[in-house]
RNA sequence: GCGGACGUGGCGGAACCGGUAGACGCUGGAGACUUAAAAUCUUUUGCCCGUAAGGGCGUGCGGGUUCGAGUCCCGCCGUCCGCACCA
């Protein structure tokens, strides 16, 4: 062996025997246990970054661990290959979305591949390709069949430049985000997903996932949004009645007002005759959605000069507002307002000089006088509420729920925060929906025979707009149906849709079909899914969804699609950055424009100093980013890979440092010549032994909790152990034990550290080293001896020593003598082989 | 506003069920090897007093429980994240 280790010509060498032998093709009729870990696949937006580089490097630490310890591993990779960064490059570049996305793909795909990551490149896929989405139509049509897909109009953001619907984030201020151009709400038949006829299913299920972080289960839970209450009908003066919806039924007694939104159809009706109230409405309607515009906006309401009767009281009359606090597409668009018990009804009233009357006791207050700006929401006892005084909140909810149902007016209900799915999408880069709109027959369904309807390779960008729409020919073809005339649906899907299965297609990919039953069944739920907390909600919930519709119609009987969810922290950098005065933004610079002196950076420019910023995520726009691919070609995978485990939980944020990574390039090093100076000696050094069987233990509970940095620092006690040690046989044992130690973390070292020493076949197939559980047993302890909880002495004793010796040998310590004086202790604690405390 | 997480040396962090705080890494100091540098090795590195032996103080702040608290309880302060006029 050479004296230090060539990672280059090792990294190369292994990764083709890996791919020559198909190391890690996982085979479906494997007798072993199988073991599906995934990362969440990446959108190939050009080249990888170091954020990527963490994610999978996890990944594939606990994939060749399960390959060690006997399973069969899935661990696939794929592309999330559809979406608006590829039609943004072609409006800029001219280029077409497909090849800049293929180019990316063959990119990125050969940066993962010098990772040397133990990926099944035989499963690759891109949702892209019709191969992909033509399977994914066909579950389209599929949940169509099942009565899950339905067509509405709903309100989009449309900008009259680019001539596209907009996200609700691409909405900023207003205006485009690429065009500037004033947004308008349009009215647009859009296709949706009945996820909410899963909602409750959705939320049930948290509840069995008992490897998901608490925090993505708590955001899934908000975003569902479970509310309980009555939905009731008021009569109203014009004759008409107005349907509203509480979660505080038993505050009924407390309202002071009902209030409409300013979209309500009985609002809209008003408007129609009334130049006043359509004046008031547009105003509601023109208030900015941003959070801090909200949190400042004023209540505002119109009187309609209609009133509500109280439906416990016919002589009790409520005037009727519009506001603009009430959300039309939450609820009925309606509510009943008791400004008492909630914090925004009590602003409206007191702007309005509204009643104020308090229902629920607050500690000893109940007179019905409510004073103050800060509505009392806690809880209490029901007063000045008729029946139901003396209740607690609860009660009540029931008592007037079962009275409203009793006597017809109102029923208890479940309202949801959850919305259905849009998923219709005016853009060219995406799965087309399979779909033909015919005058006669309406929305008919491509057969399936014709699937998959692919993109047309031949559009344009020159205009905006949906290529889709004016392609020449694409969209003509005769109905299904009828065979007149017809029209191809030009919207596509949501890419939410493309990454809601392909989970499914990686364990199980026939041509005729979307994925076979049983042969996915076999690996999933995937037991290991890694990615970033961004996805916590919208991918995670749409693809729980998926799999729950997909039980429902009986193709595929998993319900949970991710057994065990981790998400992984960012990769961060320090920022250097110049401010150019007010209202300009700053000047960002790379690492590689400055010069670093011991007490300032300035730029390589012009000398000038350069402001150190905070440490944030690595992005394009702050010039931060530290291009992977540059960094394994000077250090070899193997360095990358250790320093991505190292130091940082995998959690947390993971800050990017030169002295980092020059780290873990001295410890590969280290590692090399361990195993180059290899000498077989005489003698045993059982303390040794026991460190190595330690350390096999203990990073292997590390690595299934996923605490990589645990791990790394274990075994940076056993080199240190090692390195310090005597020959012997044991030292020379554990010198060839540690390769299947570290090889899930340093692959490529530990494959050429294996073929060195002599051993046949691959490291990436051998298994995980046996531990001595005799040699996890101390003979010896360390016990410490504390007065009144202070640490005064340790003792060396033997393990599992009687309680009375332990004690004798701590008060004949000098030590605990001489601070003793004499005094006889009063009181002595001792836990056996961990400390002995005496009180003086 | 609502919900949640987290505060430990110069830095990233470890510390199992309440039992020796600071493992491991980085940085810094001192030294060895070398003509020199790099690499490598040895040693040291929480703070304060002390030549030393030794002692005192220390896990955001203030209390409490306990023989014993980074860990449990109460009250503050700070940072970060998610949702947001959700009735």
């Amino acid at each position: 062996m050479a004296s230090r280790f060539n990672p280059l010509k090792a990294d190369a060498a292994w990764q083709k025997v890996w791919e020559e032998n198909r190391t890690f093709a996982a085979r479906d009729d494997s007798p072993k246990p199988k073991s599906y870990v995934l990362e969440m696949f990446p959108y190939p937006s050009g080249r990888i970054h170091m954020g990527h580089v963490r994610n999978y490097t996890m990944g594939d630490v606990l994939a060749r661990y399960r390959r060690m310890t006997g399973h069969e591993v899935l661990h696939p990779m794929g592309w999330d290959a559809f979406g608006m960064p590829a039609e943004n490059a072609a409006m800029e570049k001219g280029v077409h979305p497909g090849g800049w996305t293929r180019e990316n793909i063959a990119t990125m795909r050969a940066q993962l591949k010098r990772l040397g990551f133990a990926l099944d490149w035989s499963r690759e896929l891109a949702t892209c390709e019709p191969e992909y989405y033509g399977h994914e139509q066909a579950l389209f049509l599929d949940f169509l069949e099942a009565g899950l897909v339905y067509r509405k109009k709903a309100t989009v953001n449309w900008d009259p430049v680019d001539m596209t619907v907009l996200a609700n984030e691409q909405v900023i201020d207003g205006k485009g985000w690429r065009s500037g151009a004033e947004v308008e709400k349009r009215q647009l038949d859009q296709w949706f997903l009945k996820i909410t006829d899963f909602a409750d299913d959705l939320l049930e299920g948290l509840k069995s996932l008992e490897h998901w972080p608490d925090k993505v289960k708590l955001m899934q839970e908000n975003w569902i949004g479970k509310s309980q209450g009555l939905q009731f009908r008021f009569a109203l003066s014009d004759g008409g009645s107005v349907e509203v919806f509480t979660t505080r039924p038993d505050t009924i007694f407390g309202s002071s007002f009902v209030a409409i939104a300013a979209d309500h159809p009985i609002a809209k009706q008003l408007a129609e005759n009334s130049e006043e109230v359509a004046a008031f409405v547009a105003k509601c309607k023109a208030g900015g959605t941003s959070a801090a515009e909200i949190e400042t906006q004023e209540k505002l309401g119109y009187d309609t000069g209609i009133t509500a009767t109280h439906p416990f009281d016919t002589t009790w009359k409520l005037p009727v507002y519009i506001a603009n606090f009430v959300l039309m597409d939450y609820g009925v668009g309606a509510v009943f307002g008791v400004p008492a018990h909630d914090q925004r009804d009590l602003d409206f009233a007191r702007k309005y000089n509204l009643p104020v009357r308090r229902v629920v006791s607050e500690g000893d207050k109940e007179a019905p006088e409510f004073e103050g700006d800060e509505a009392y929401t806690g809880p209490g006892t029901l007063v000045n509420s008729h029946f139901l005084n003396g209740m607690d909140v609860a009660d009540a909810k029931r008592e007037v729920i079962s009275r409203a149902e009793a006597d017809g007016w109102g029923q208890g209900t479940t309202v949801w925060r959850l919305r259905d799915w849009g998923v219709s999408r005016q853009r060219y880069w995406g799965t087309p929906i399979p779909i033909i709109r015919c005058d006669k027959c309406g929305s008919v369904p491509v057969p399936r025979d014709q699937l998959p309807v692919k993109l047309p390779e031949d559009v344009s960008f020159d205009i905006p707009g949906n290529p889709l729409v004016r392609h020449p020919t694409w969209k003509h073809v005769d109905c299904p149906s009828c065979g007149g005339n017809a029209e191809r649906e030009t919207d596509t899907l949501d890419t939410f849709a493309d990454s809601s299965w392909y989970f499914i297609r990686f364990a199980s990919q026939p041509d005729d079909k979307p994925f076979d039953k049983e042969v996915a069944e076999q690996w999933l739920p995937v037991g290991q899914y890694i990615g970033g907390v961004e996805h916590a909600i919208l991918h995670l919930l749409y693809a729980r969804f998926f799999t729950r519709a997909l039980q429902q119609i009986g193709k595929l009987d998993v319900a949970e699609p991710f057994a065990g969810l981790f998400t992984q922290g960012m990769v961060t950098h320090e920022t250097y950055y110049r401010d150019r005065g007010e209202g300009v933004s700053r000047l960002w610079f790379n690492p590689e424009e400055l010069n670093f002196e011991s007490d300032k950076v300035t730029a390589k420019a012009d000398g000038a100093p350069v402001t150190v910023g905070r440490v944030e995520k690595m992005s394009k726009s702050k010039k931060n980013t530290v291009d992977p691919t540059e960094i394994v070609d000077q250090y070899g995978a193997d360095a990358v890979r250790w320093f991505m485990l190292s130091d940082s939980p995998p959690e947390r944020d993971l800050e990017w440092s030169e002295n980092g990574i020059e780290g873990a390039w001295r410890f590969v090093n280290r590692l090399w010549r361990l195993f180059d100076g290899l000498q077989d000696a005489q003698g045993e050094d059982k303390d040794l032994d026991r460190k190595l069987h330690r350390t096999i233990a203990g990073v292997a509970e590390d690595i299934d909790a996923l605490s990589f940095n645990k791990a790394v620092a274990k075994l940076y006690e056993l080199v240190n152990a090692i390195e310090k040690a005597k020959p012997s046989a044991s030292r020379a044992a554990a010198i060839r034990t540690l390769p299947r130690i570290v090889a899930p973390m340093v692959p490529h070292l530990a494959e050429e550290v294996w073929a060195g020493m002599g051993q046949d076949g691959l490291i990436a197939d051998a298994a995980w080293p046996d531990v001595d559980p005799a040699l996890l047993v101390e003979d010896e302890v360390t016990v410490a001896v504390q007065v009144n909880g202070k640490l005064r002495d340790t003792l060396l004793l033997p393990k599992g020593a009687p309680r009375e010796s332990v004690e004798a040998a701590a008060l004949a310590s000098d030590k605990i003598v001489r601070i003793l004086d004499g005094k006889a202790p009063k009181k002595v604690i001792v836990v056996p082989d961990r400390l002995v405390n005496i009180v003086a």
